[in-house]
DNA sequence: CTGTTAGCGCCTTCAA
DNA sequence: TTGAAGGCGCTAACAG
């Protein structure tokens, strides 16, 4: 809970203040804090002095109150594990500041759900909020969308809710036909479980989609998470069943790496036994040998176009259903192609 | 710019009607909200049938104006690059939570620089504000003290300030002289730059530190920011003096992974011909061969403590100058020493 | 147990 | 160009 202040202390200074040591009337103060009307430049000078003075500065809240708007974005995440999130955030962050927006962060982890209270007051202090596919439930986002713009982001085929993400079916579908046409894989698995996110769903619907063009039958999903410890899991089994493919997509590149590292450790050759692609591109997958193959997506635009896209509804513009961001598979030697020249980034 | 809204349009329900359609005042819904004072459980049912019905959310600017509090603490931020930040955001949003109180999120980028009208406005919508340490001049955070508490994340020593960091100096000694007595070295050098931040500064003094302590000379610091691209540019530099050094101590994990990948393409036999070491434990450390010796830091602690520290200030506690967290070095096959099994981190 | 009534600090017509 | 005054939605005495 929160404590509640016990001493009403002295607050700081007010637009009272600045006005009454400035010698004019709190309207003056308003138009030169805020550069609205027309004030002579000597009472501006005034004003300001005194502002410099008291170090005034408009209390938030009141403002907000005043015009009806909090000029705040919120923004409801999952834990910030490897770089998709964070990119995310960035992109988001970057945007609203240049909106003149600040950004409003909720966390959701594994064993912290969001509950309706704590994202009812996120609700209740922005303008708008943006939340990643998957992480509440349908009534709740429902309930939201009745008093604020929101938004899903990476919401897979989220229905009834204005939202964004990246491309994932058909890159999927690309990954998994370049390791069955190019690399002649025969007997390919995905490992990831549909329900777990629906990014993860979509990319599974990609394989899915591109055994089914070739005929080929296909295999059940391994299903695990998305961290490191999922892909040590998964190869585990895979051991114990004899390795019963050629070809592995992963979920993501942390659960790749790990899959990838426990093999390796057991004998097995990547890609000459196994081909293996991962999702993300991150910077473990660069510096792996041989380089993880993988698919980037372009997350910084995502959560920067999140918050543009929040920012019309507030001001106005009507939702725009859906939003799709193309994604680009990046080929390394784990999936069987000659290894490229070790870089830094290409921004 | 911030777009005001052009027409005020209809706000959605509020105290007063849910007080109207309930049939009570405002008074009994305030208090059924906040579950503050006594209500009959049949009043207490109706307000909550008409909230419900109305689907009511109280304001969160009224009532900060109300009760004196924006219930939110500010966070800023460098770049969200590496595990670093994250976690320090994931600790400091999840305390936060836990004390009902909401994160605003300020990132500066390094061609985005934190303007003073930007930090200003976050100053003026919360409670408290922890900045990262090196950051921001500290004339704008004397400022910013003046209207609410200001807690330094990782400033080196930051003076004047109640800050909040990670052991560093000790550390960096600890590793240093883990590279002359365990492994043998006598020529190590450090890659990076003290300005770059008040963290790197530290380890700095902790390798140099080290190297007096044995008599040896101390090499200038090599420079370089805390990219890869600055790991690899360090790389080129050694390679074209001749390799005029047995181990290098670097800032951070991604400068001294992007160093080893342009030595090892080198032919430079890590760790035979020279050890090397990071700053951070990122994942990528886990997976270069050998594993990469580093230094991993409670961050998520200490963004936990920070808004800790911080909340409590807001609540009135006096500042407590100084606190300081405990790091751990993580030895691996980079500096010479054993690879340990592999696995996925230790929680 | 419930209602009345001041503010909280700022913005914004409307007059002057 | 300036000031006066009402209102934004909610909380918290203070009465009843």
């Amino acid at each position: 809970m929160a404590v509640r202040t016990p001493a009403r202390e002295p607050s700081g200074p007010t637009i009272y203040s600045v006005a009454e040591a400035a010698g004019v009337s709190i309207a003056t103060v308003s138009r030169v804090v805020q550069g609205t009307g027309a004030v002579s430049a000597a009472t501006r000078g005034k004003v300001l002095e005194a502002i410099d003075r008291l170090d005034y500065m408009p209390l938030a809240a009141a403002r907000s109150l005043a015009v009806r708007h909090h000029e705040a974005l919120g923004l409801v995440l999952p834990e910030l594990a490897g770089p998709y999130f964070s990119e995310l955030l960035m992109g988001f962050e970057e945007a609203a500041a240049e909106l003149d927006l600040s950004v409003v962060l909720t966390l959701v982890e594994r064993d912290r759900p969001l509950d309706a209270a704590r994202f009812t007051r996120l609700v209740a202090g922005v303008d708008g909020v943006a939340v990643l596919g998957g992480l509440l439930p349908d009534d709740v986002l429902r309930r939201a969308t009745r008093q604020r713009p929101l938004l899903v982001v990476a919401g897979g085929d989220t229905v009834g809710f204005e939202h964004l993400a990246a491309e994932n079916t058909t890159s999927a579908a690309a990954l998994t036909t370049h390791l069955l046409d190019v690399h002649g894989r025969t007997r390919p698995v995905f490992v990831g479980d549909p329900d777990v996110a629906p990014d993860v769903r979509q990319r599974l619907e990609g394989f899915t989609h591109a055994l089914r063009e070739r005929g080929l039958e296909v295999p059940a999903p391994m299903g695990g998470g998305l961290r490191e410890a999922d892909g040590t899991a998964a190869a585990e089994r895979l051991l114990a069943d004899g390795l019963p493919a050629d070809a592995v997509v992963c979920a993501n590149d942390e659960v790749a790496l790990a899959l990838v590292e426990r093999l390796v450790t057991a004998g097995v050759r990547v890609p000459d036994d196994l081909a293996v692609t991962g999702w993300d591109d991150v910077m473990a997958a660069r510096y792996l040998r041989p380089g993880l193959t993988t698919v980037r997506q372009p997350v910084r635009d995502l959560g920067a176009l999140a918050a543009h896209r929040l920012h019309e509804r507030v001001t106005g513009a009507d939702p725009v259903d859906h939003g799709v961001l193309a994604t680009r598979v990046v080929l390394r030697g784990s999936c069987g192609c000659p290894e490229p020249a070790r870089s830094a980034p290409t921004a």
